[in-house]
DNA sequence: GCAGATTAGGTTATAATGTTGCAATTCTAC
DNA sequence: GTAGAATTGCAACATTATAACCTAATCTGC
């Protein structure tokens, strides 16, 4: 299932993780990993909560990144074509992917209180899709689900 | 499965279904299906379509409705409340529910192509938020799920 | 019917999110 | 080095959604 966000980690290592993967991938791909695309690729998972494409701005402002929306938005559509992040629709926002390079449904479980957003593998997932083209004669390209309600630690607390 | 919209059908009976069947939730609910919030209804019902809240606006003006966003997020809103519509929050959109009064997890079907949408039920839909819910000690309160691709008639075409 | 409470709607302005178009720069391949 | 491609900078704009504040309609208990 990707791994537990909920469980303590070292979440340094989370982000080690993705931009070696991401480099890894763009190596593969023949495309570039530019300092803003990694530097977005960093800011969105600096933690594991969706990060708004707005939100990001002044932080790359800081940095003397350029910072105009355009900037932003086409460093996540560089990182969403390859698959390194996830958008999170139903709060326009952007997360960033456990397990890029592999093409696959998305299905995020996400924290009304805190905010944190868990992806999620289900092989249920995949089964929705073929149902629909079974039943209906359609072609699925794309599959998102999204889960919203309380995380282990805010239903406690609640 | 709710109804198959690809199959040729009597579409005024899904809209005066639609009034019908929100006329009586509201009787029972005891809120008001204000002319605004009917028309709003309507509307929405026009086709199989999911439709912008910024599209209804000329169209209730046409009809000397007030029309400023206010008001149709308003209807929209109380429609959405009462399960009477859903949103397509992958395209900011709005489509009537083929069964509302039950609470159910969303499941839609949208061609992008046409962009006709079409409502699923599907038992395992509430498979992943069970095994979300045991995998993780989450507590699921909201799903939705959407799935892109082409209808039959547009795959055909293709 | 009427007073007070509740609900719904009108109006204006503004916030939040995302896009287009074009010029300037940087990179890559030859 | 030079041509072509990819990337970035920049300004304006488009779309979607909400806030704030007030007026009007409707309901409820008398
Ligand atoms: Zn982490
Ligand atoms: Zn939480
Ligand atoms: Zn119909
Ligand atoms: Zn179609």
């Amino acid at each position: 299932m990707s791994q537990n966000i909920y469980k303590h980690h070292d979440h340094h290592a989370c982000i080690d993780t993705a931009v070696s993967r991401a480099r890894d991938l763009c190596q593969e791909k023949g495309v570039r990993l530019t300092p803003i695309r990694q530097r977005v690729l960093e800011l969105v998972w600096a933690n594991h909560k969706p990060v708004g494409a707005y939100d990001l701005l002044p932080r790359l402002a800081e940095e003397g990144f350029n910072s105009a929306p355009p900037t932003v938005y086409r460093a996540l559509d560089f990182l969403l074509d390859l698959g390194l992040v996830h958008r999170i629709t139903s709060l326009n926002a952007f997360i960033g992917c456990t397990h890029p390079g592999e093409d696959h449904p998305t299905c995020f479980f996400v924290c009304r209180q805190c905010g944190q957003a868990q992806e999620l593998d289900s092989a249920e997932m995949s089964d929705i899709a073929r149902q629909a083209e079974a039943r209906l004669g359609v072609v699925v390209e794309q599959q998102i689900t999204e889960l919203l309600g309380l995380c282990p630690a805010c239903k406690g607390a609640a």
